[in-house]
DNA sequence: TCTTATATACTACCATGGTAGTATGGTAAT
DNA sequence: ATTACCATACTACCATGGTAGTATATAAGA
């Protein structure tokens, strides 16, 4: 049996959309278990629809090698890849450095205050010592740099690798961040972006996307079943 | 009626990967235009499978964003845009020299060959103006780099971002490329790989893969309903 | 006890019919 | 001539039954 928990269906959702975010949801959040054997059948009667929109979400959620389907076998969830993990940080970390270069050059002002805005609600959730509020916190603050250059693609190309990345943060615990650290760097960025200072918003960015290196050999042996 | 060619399937192609490989052919070298109104029951007809795989296969090719769907309106292929090539630009340049510093770190003696190797074929096609295979060539080229420093993923995002810039080069002859500047830049990258010579190697790349920003807008004058 | 054969219960893949929603062309009313 | 309406012909979305291929458990044979 399955330990799957259900999300509740927007309105808007086709079934394969409903499918496809139940199952993501699911399966980041480590609820479906890498390596756990899921079908079609299966899905589609815990779900209510028809097998065809469940295909289609495994065929999507495949693509992102979140799922990996062996034609006539079975499809499981995959296992962590730790090798695929780093390179997904290292595609980041490249990234974003080029941005905030791109952010020095031409930023507007809205954005800036955006993003001293975010900066100051992280203060409060530290405080609170809501960690939930603050993962969502920093996706947007880098989310407001990328899109405040016109770099849609790249957030999608981020956003799309991301998932695989969030397995191994719901393995630490929230507080094991340096949080502190990790708003002081959020505070150095937006002031290399006010200076204009394309160097140190670079160093700055690379030094904050090195803290997604995890202890990982530790993890993997606490967790070898889940792992690659 | 659809000016489609029909490829050759492969033996253990499934219906969807034939009808995949089919649509993004004629999408690619601009036999389907951009703008064309394909449907799931045309195509079906068109390739003798049914609807199923190739509803499987608009799918894919919509993340790809050479397909846009609109449900129960029409499916067409996306029109070419500007911005969107540029960034998928963007992306390869940055990712690409990021790589190749890590090829000056660390790379094998047999991928060094294997781009010596095929720079020597690279000569040979320039000298018999075989354009066709020079292409081919010049992504080997930057697959061995990327391959040999253990970056799959990084090969499979430029990849799928690539079909959309492959159509742009399609609209430039073959002989409008600069071959020989881009000879003599591959032959700089060998040689900074072998003396490890990271900052060279970045500043060989980086201005390498700027040459594949294009006259656009005179590309956009010239074929105005083809882009958005 | 160990190997081999076979029945059975799965799997994902594919074909096809029905459904709700959208575009379009013709007709009637103004 | 213009607008409003409606029938019709599309569309992609979804449901469902059938197919070939794979894994597994049981039984027959050595």
């Amino acid at each position: 049996m399955l330990n799957m928990v259900s999300i509740k269906r927007k309105n808007n959702y086709t079934s394969r959309d409903y499918v496809y975010e139940s199952l993501k949801e699911n399966i980041i959040s480590l609820k479906l278990k890498p390596g756990t054997n899921i079908s079609e059948k299966e899905i589609s009667e815990l779900l209510q629809v028809s097998r065809t929109p469940v295909r289609e979400a495994f065929l999507k959620l495949a693509q992102e090698e979140l799922l990996a389907i062996y034609p006539q076998r079975g499809t499981f969830v995959t296992l962590i890849d730790l090798q695929h993990v780093e390179e997904t940080r290292f595609i980041r970390e490249h990234l974003e450095r080029a941005t905030v270069r791109e952010a020095c050059k031409n930023f507007s002002n809205e954005s800036i205050f955006k993003l001293e805005e975010n900066l100051a609600l992280q203060k409060i959730c530290v405080e609170e010592k809501n960690y939930t509020k603050l993962f969502k916190l920093d996706e947007d603050f880098h989310y407001t740099i990328v899109s405040g250059c016109d770099k849609k693609l790249i957030w999608s190309v981020i956003q799309q690798m991301n998932n695989h990345l969030n397995r191994i943060r719901i393995l630490r615990l929230a507080d094991n961040f340096n949080w502190d650290l990790i708003l002081s760097q959020h505070e150095n960025i937006i002031s290399a972006i006010k200076d204009k200072n394309q160097d140190l918003a670079d160093r700055v960015m690379e030094e904050h996307l090195k803290e997604l290196i995890f202890e990982q050999e530790s993890l993997k042996k606490k967790y070898e079943n889940l792992f690659k």
